[in-house]
DNA sequence: CTGAAAGCGCTTACAG
DNA sequence: CTGAAAGCGCTTACAG
């Protein structure tokens, strides 16, 4: 009886790399690579009995797939590449973190880009994400370039806005409205009896200008619009330059009786520099913010502002992702997770 | 004459993805692929002839790599593993943003991974970030598993302790003493006049306890320590809590005359409820920090404090995992980057 | 300095 | 329900 040559070992079979895979599993379980995969992946039919034993087998020799190689076969890696400004803004530190929260556990590798509020270097970071073959892609808002909407949409991924809402159809978006939040807080000052409300702004990107639409929608309809009461500020937004437009409200004619910034970090910094100045808040001038960022309940006094729901907005985005790429129903396109108006004792 | 078979259009040999490849470029520029590959990384004795016929023919045809492929075939991708504890911390958010900033424009993306202040889950990421083929580690201080210490060192990729220093040798660092900053911030209120100093801190990560000892070395040897002196909560940091702190700290006895927060959230909240308190700082209460956050120079009393340079660390540490990337001299393992004192108005 | 061959580890049609 | 073949796009030795 000629001697059979020995089954190839699964320590035999391990490439060069050292790295146990799919054929190595596949051989420990008696069943082909194809089945492997497809056991491990649970997406088509494989008898109970089978997917049982390969997963065991997986379990037994520590097999981790391959991202590169998966991303390499299926054209679609399991990446989803996130687009946010700026992460010295807090609001997007809270997405980026809740959408990284609901995708690594799944599977997926969040691919963070910073556009800096450029368009043009947002388009750019499409186009080289791109390359990754990226599973899906989370971006905010609306205003891009039109290359970068054809970028998106040719990709076949699909796409998510989040921040903003529309009612475009076709479009996917997880968020508020901007401009309906602003104008719920000008309205709460003009209801408290405020006739001189300032909006004070920095950075001024599509979403601190929907702020200031809110604001004027409100003070318009109220006939206290004023011109001479917006103070726009096209630099980044932080503390100190709260202290600085509060500075310039002050000198406009008549004085206001009360500041809404369109972000909470102004708006800490605006009443630090009241309290520095002795200026009663919120009785000689009352403060408003936006977002409730950390502090603010802290602040003296404690800050009125929107909370807004970012980390809502990441976890459910991240999840509409998740059931987009398995083909799950996806009955609602645009969720608008609304805000609340915290009234604390600044105005 | 028989009719030759046409030659194959470089739209015919586009693959069905639609992809330009490096094939189309090697045929555009007339040479194999694998001359083309190494035109394009400038890694190997090319013709200064051939490599520029190969970039000109991948800028026409608008080639971008595969990072898919190229880590398939390489055993190494283009991607740098960047573990931070968490990002709800400014200073991490900081260490990733420059690490970014320097990675990305290299063609290298930043895989970031949180690990929660907890040694398992960096080791579980470790694991998992592996199959993905990483071209190198930067990692958050030295505390870790022995279990994701061998993974780190099997990878064969480098690895760069971020934050802290070592002197240990064949390790690398880019950080800065904890102790020592620490140290020094007690020495300036020992030279202050200020005696009953005590210490607030939260989170009690490796570099706050580290913190902690550079106090204790600066207040024995001024023959002023006291453990009672010692306010350490485990919980997370934030501004809410330095307010918490504060009034523990307050019921000592006897009475401290001077809290050194082990970060600016807790010295903010600190401030801010001294304020409230109608606490005189420095006079009653000098209140110092660490770190030197946003807005703790528009605190009232700005806030004296250590400013440390994450910032130049994620940059550095960046540019030393390029130059180990390609081979380069790298002399220096350790680089401490020091820190600055920031003297202010609350000590 | 340049190239032909083989392979990285997986999945997509196509059969059965 | 399961599998043999081919290929995703690149790079690593090995030749010359």
């Amino acid at each position: 009886m000629p001697k059979k040559s020995p089954p190839l070992s699964v320590e035999k079979r391990r490439r060069s790399t050292g790295r146990v895979t799919l054929a190595d599993v596949a051989l420990e379980a008696g069943v082909s690579p194809i089945t492997a995969s497809r056991s491990l992946r649970g997406d088509a039919p494989v008898s109970d009995d089978v997917r049982a034993r390969v997963v065991v087998a997986a379990e037994k020799l520590g097999y981790v797939p391959d991202p590169a190689a998966r991303a390499l076969a299926s054209a679609r890696g399991a990446s989803i590449v996130l687009l946010v400004p700026m992460i010295t803004n807090m609001v997007f530190v809270d997405l980026i973190e809740s959408v990284h929260d609901v995708l690594f556990p799944a599977g997926y590798q969040a691919l963070i880009g910073i556009t800096h509020y450029d368009p043009a270097q947002e388009e750019k970071l499409i186009r080289s994400y791109l390359a990754h073959r990226p599973a899906g892609f989370l971006v905010t808002g609306f205003d891009r370039t039109e290359a970068a909407r054809r970028l998106l949409a040719d990709s076949g991924a699909p796409c998510i806005h989040l921040m903003e809402v529309t009612n475009a159809t076709g479009i996917y978006s997880v968020g508020f409205s901007q401009a309906d939040a602003s104008a719920a807080m000008t309205e709460h000052l003009l209801l408290r009896g405020y006739k001189r409300i300032a909006f004070a702004a920095a950075q001024l990107d599509p979403r601190t200008l929907q702020r200031a639409e809110g604001y004027r929608r409100a003070m318009r309809s109220a006939k206290r619009y004023d011109p001479a009461l917006e103070i726009l500020n096209a630099d980044q937004s932080s503390i100190a330059l709260g202290g600085e437009l509060l500075a310039q409200a002050l000198k406009r004619k008549p004085k206001p009786d009360a500041i809404f910034f369109c972000n909470d970090d102004l708006a800490q910094g605006g009443v630090l520099a009241a309290r520095r100045r002795n200026i009663d808040v919120p009785n000689t001038l009352a403060i408003a913010g936006f977002n409730d960022l950390n502090g603010s309940d802290q602040m003296l006094p404690p800050l009125t502002t929107i909370r807004t729901p970012r980390a809502a907005i990441g976890r459910t985005a991240a999840m509409m992702m998740l059931d987009l790429l398995r083909d799950a129903d996806v009955p609602t396109l645009n969720v608008d997770m609304g805000y609340e108006l915290i009234v604390r004792e600044s105005t």
